[in-house]
DNA sequence: TTGATTGTTACCGG
DNA sequence: TCCGGTAACAATCA
């Protein structure tokens, strides 16, 4: 199984290899023929993300905008390249690697102003050292949101995808339903500290982990109430709210 | 073949 | 203007 886009962010640390070189960026399956040939044969001067949007800078003055959405992978192999595997949009290709990129919802070529256009758009992203948690807190604390939205809303705190939404606020004891303005400043700085610090684990080891120091290898076992039945801190039973669209998993002993 | 899924956006009604 | 709900889209796997 995939390991969401922090995950998708520790390929692209593996991508940043692919900073200074120069790259064919090729199409295998004719589905992004612009690109192709925008970008044949170029060099690339820095990869870096934004919360899950993912940005290939090259020598241009273009960029290479990739989402992964819900199903989109990144796959990086040893050179040379092999026939492609599923819907493989993107390749670039560089002397001793391959980065594939398969299903993203966002494909696109930017120039400089668009990029800027679409990371303004981006809130502050936990794994970034330019990031301001107070914008977080701020925008937070003035909304009639509940916490869990507000979590999910990308323009509001970048990174958190639906299963860090669930063990942040258990690991809090905060309600999904709770609303921003309810919330103290201290109680959303320390959901911010929290989600910096399990997003950056998850990128160190490759894994989302939520239950510390788990050696388990299926995702679900390294985690404390996303799908489970039974909170594992008071043993209460687990309940689902939809939150955004998504089930939102917490204990409603632990969490008010 | 069907259902589920770690995401986002546009649109609509209150 | 803000907020919540819905549909649409994406690709893969069990």
């Amino acid at each position: 199984m995939p390991e969401g886009h922090v995950i998708h962010r520790a390929a692209n640390a593996q991508n940043k290899q692919l900073a200074g070189k120069e790259l064919e960026v090729s199409s295998p399956q004719n589905r992004f023929s612009e690109g192709a040939k925008i970008l044949s044969q170029i060099r690339c001067l820095k990869v870096e993300a934004f919360g899950k949007h993912l940005f290939y800078h090259f020598e241009n003055a273009h960029l290479l905008h990739i989402h992964l959405g819900l199903f989109g992978r990144i796959r990086t192999h040893k050179a040379p390249a092999h026939p492609p595997k599923g819907q493989v949009r993107v390749r670039l290709i560089a002397e001793t690697m391959v980065v594939d990129i398969n299903g993203p919802t966002i494909c696109e070529i930017q120039n400089i102003e668009e990029f800027q256009k679409t990371t303004r758009r981006i809130g502050p992203d936990l794994l970034r050292k330019d990031s301001d948690p107070e914008k977080f807190i701020s925008k937070a604390q003035n909304s009639k949101r509940t916490i869990a939205a507000l979590l999910m809303d990308q323009s509001v705190i970048a990174g958190i995808g639906n299963i860090f939404r669930s063990e942040i606020l258990w690991r809090n004891h905060i309600h999904p339903l709770k609303r921003g303005c309810n919330l103290e400043h201290g109680e959303i700085e320390t959901l911010w500290n929290d989600s910096k610090m399990l997003l950056s684990l998850a990128l160190k080891s490759g894994k989302i982990m939520t239950l510390l120091n788990s050696t388990q290898t299926q995702t679900k076992e390294r985690l404390n109430i996303y799908k489970k039945d039974v909170c594992p801190r008071c043993l209460g039973h687990v309940t689902a709210v939809v939150i955004e669209n998504r089930n939102c998993y917490l204990c409603e002993r632990c969490q008010t």
